[in-house]
DNA sequence: ACTCTAAATGTTATAGTATAACATAATAGA
DNA sequence: TCTATTATGTTATACTATAACATTTAGAGT
């Protein structure tokens, strides 16, 4: 199992990861002729500051304060489709969200694990989850091209957070 | 593994799993002491008179039809929230769109085959999945409260068409 | 049957998500 | 340099979902 739970759920320093992953996002463009462009390298930087999946308008909010001008939805959501399309993103279709991807290398697909209290979101590798939804497709003759696997619950954080206080405030540590 | 894949992967009498979809549904909600009322009953019907999912505004148009009188989108979502609380449908979220459930009294969570060809949509309940997914859930300290499992992929009529005559026509099947 | 209450639906407006269509600008090869 | 391709800008609009408030309907108790 490949997971960077541990990252997601508790606070660290976003920056470094984000200027961490732009700078394989390079390497991998570079292996497969793509161009990541000022505005796609600032749409992944922005993902990547969050541990939350971002909206694309929430994207658009942030973009245009890094690039200094108005940018309109249809550059957001190009730069979302590049990125997708690298696999240097996902699309969290249960909250019409974004999220850097830490595996973008990976074949397999990714799970997430998703707080309903403060939003954080990891992602997990697991090939035997994997083999299972293969063996699913193949018993019933369905051609597996993709999967979209979310559980929505607590983090460890807000988890302990409930047991110990039971308290009903939105918790952020961002 | 339970599932209704044979049937919704061929053609088949959809009014008859309507009627019967609705007799269930009938009987759930008196147990639970919940109204099924017309509004509610023919939203379920039109979501059981397909092996699509449907969006809430194609299920807006039948329903004007159905009952003889403009609907607004308030009703819809309100009767699709209502079933959606009792089990009775499902909502596709990386389709925007809402099926009837075949197996509401399950505690399980369904996984979903979705044919990217004809929208066919078949559900499967596997118990080694979900035992999977609370194991991954339990290794990271996650408390797993709800799931959403998407496969996208071809179904077997279109499998079989595609390698048959690498068709690229879309499919109905309907 | 009457009244009161709660639940359901009607109605209008609007928020939030995503893309179509066409114009312009930047970039890399010939 | 010219040209073709790719990327971005711009405007408008489609699609999905909900807020807020008004009205109607259905039962419980009298």
């Amino acid at each position: 199992m490949i997971t960077n739970a541990h990252l997601v759920h508790q606070p660290k320093d976003s920056k470094r990861y984000a200027n961490a992953a732009v700078s394989h996002a390079k390497i991998l463009c570079q292996e497969k002729g793509a161009k990541l462009t000022p505005t796609r390298e600032a749409v992944l930087d922005i993902l990547w500051q969050s541990r939350c999946p971002q909206g694309a308008y929430q994207v658009q909010e942030q973009l245009s304060k890094t690039l200094g001008k108005k940018i309109a939805p249809p550059t957001v959501y190009r730069a979302l489709e590049f990125l997708l399309s690298l696999g240097l993103i996902h699309r969290i279709s249960s909250l019409n969200a974004y999220i850097g991807c830490p595996f973008p290398k990976s074949i397999q697909s990714n799970l997430f694990m998703i707080c309903d209290n403060c939003g954080t979101t990891a992602q997990v590798i697991h090939y035997p989850l994997n083999e299972i939804l293969q063996k699913i497709s193949d018993k019933t003759s369905f051609k597996l091209e993709s999967q979209s696997i979310e559980l929505i619950g607590l983090c460890p954080l807000c988890n302990a957070a409930n047991d110990n206080n039971n308290n009903k405030e939105k918790a952020t540590h961002d």
